[in-house]
DNA sequence: TAGTATGTTGGCGC
DNA sequence: AGCGCCAACATACT
C-alpha cells in the first residue's frame, strides 16, 4: 500500500530487521521466464551488511557494506513481509536473511515494483531520485506554494512527483477534503492561505497512518481485511463524516477522485482572478 | 463478466 | 516546449 506513509514504514522496519546485522542469504526469486538483471545483480554482489535505508517521496535506497545501492519503487502492491521458514510464498521477488534472523521477503503482486542496481551509494544522482520534488514531509510552505503554482487542476498537481514526492492518490484525496478544497479547482488559484491548510492537511493526515501504523504495518503474509481509515477514499455513496451528504467520485486524469461537494465548493467566480493575481504577484523577480 | 485497484511511464495530440 | 490525457504494465478481487 505504498504511498509516503507506508514507504516510510517499510524504511523504519527494514532498519530493524536488517540494517548493522550480519547479513548472511540474500536470494533472487524471481522465476526464470521473468528474470531481473538487477536482482540478480543484488544477489551476485553477495552483500555481507545492509548498511542504511534512506527514502525520498516514495523512493527507497537500500545502501550495502559492497557501495553498491539497490533504488527501489514498491509499485502499486510491493511490500515487505517476514517469513520464519518454509516455502517461498507466490510473488516474492526476492529475500535477505539476517543471521539468526526470519526472511525478509519482498512480495509484490502485481509486479509493478521496479528495481535498479547502482554500482554506487550516490543515489541522489540517479533520474529516480533526482527528478522528484520536495518529500511531503519535509517541504517549506515555500516549496507547495510553487508546486501549486502552475496550471492544471489541485488534485493532479498534488500527484505529481516532480513537484512534491510521496503525495499519492488516497493523500491527496484525504488533504483536500479535510482542507474543504474542491480537487478541481486550478492549483494556481488557490490562496496562500488554502494552501497552507491543504499542506497541514495532508502532513497530518500521513503523520496520522505513519503513528496508527507504528509497529503494526509490514506482518506476516496472510492478514486479515482493514477497516478503511479514511474520510472520503473509497467511500463513494456513504455519508459525509462532516455534513452527511453523499461522497462523490469522479475521474480526473484517469484516477478516481473522491469528494464532499458541499464541503468542497467550487471558487466563487468572482473571487478567482483576485486570489490567483495576489499570489502570483507576492511571487515577484 | 466487467469494473476497479494505493503508481509510473511513454506516446499522442493540442 | 510543455502540458494533459490515456493506455499499458500484471494480478486479484468483488
Amino acid at each position: 500500500m505504498p504511498e509516503l506513509p507506508e514507504v516510510e514504514l517499510a524504511a523504519v522496519w527494514l532498519r530493524s530487521s536488517l540494517v548493522g546485522r550480519s547479513l548472511e542469504d540474500v536470494a533472487d526469486h524471481t522465476p526464470p521466464n521473468r528474470a531481473n538483471a538487477d536482482v540478480a545483480a543484488l544477489v551476485a554482489a553477495r552483500p555481507r551488511m545492509l548498511s542504511a535505508v534512506r527514502r525520498h517521496g516514495k523512493q527507497l535506497a537500500l545502501d550495502f557494506d559492497t557501495g553498491h545501492t539497490l533504488l527501489l519503487h514498491l509499485g502499486m502492491t510491493g511490500r515487505f513481509a517476514h517469513r520464519p521458514s518454509g516455502d517461498v510464498p507466490a510473488h516474492v521477488r526476492f529475500s535477505m536473511r539476517a543471521s539468526k534472523g526470519p526472511w525478509v521477503d519482498f512480495v509484490d503482486v502485481r509486479r509493478f515494483g521496479r528495481f535498479t542496481w547502482l554500482p554506487t551509494p550516490d543515489a541522489a544522482t540517479h533520474p529516480a531520485w533526482a527528478s522528484l520534488g520536495p518529500d511531503a514531509l519535509e517541504a517549506a510552505p515555500a516549496d507547495w506554494c510553487s508546486a501549486l503554482s502552475r496550471r492544471g487542476p489541485v488534485k493532479t498537481a498534488l500527484l505529481d512527483q516532480a513537484r512534491l514526492a510521496g503525495i499519492g492518490n488516497i493523500y491527496a484525496n484525504e488533504g483536500l477534503f479535510l482542507a474543504g478544497i474542491d480537487p478541481r479547482r486550478q492549483a494556481a488559484s488557490l490562496t496562500t492561505g488554502e494552501v497552507e491548510q491543504l499542506a497541514s492537511a495532508i502532513v497530518a493526515t500521513m503523520r496520522g497512518t505513519l503513528s496508527r501504523e507504528a509497529g503494526v504495518a509490514m506482518r506476516y503474509l496472510s492478514e486479515g481485511h482493514v477497516e478503511n481509515p479514511f474520510a472520503v477514499y473509497g467511500r463513494a455513496g456513504e455519508p459525509c463524516p462532516r455534513c452527511g451528504a453523499p461522497v462523490q467520485r469522479i475521474i480526473q486524469a484517469g484516477r478516481s477522485t473522491f469528494l464532499c461537494p458541499p464541503c468542497q465548493p467550487p471558487e466563487p467566480a468572482a473571487a478567482g482572478p483576485q486570489r490567483a493575481t495576489s499570489r502570483t504577484g507576492s511571487r515577484g523577480p
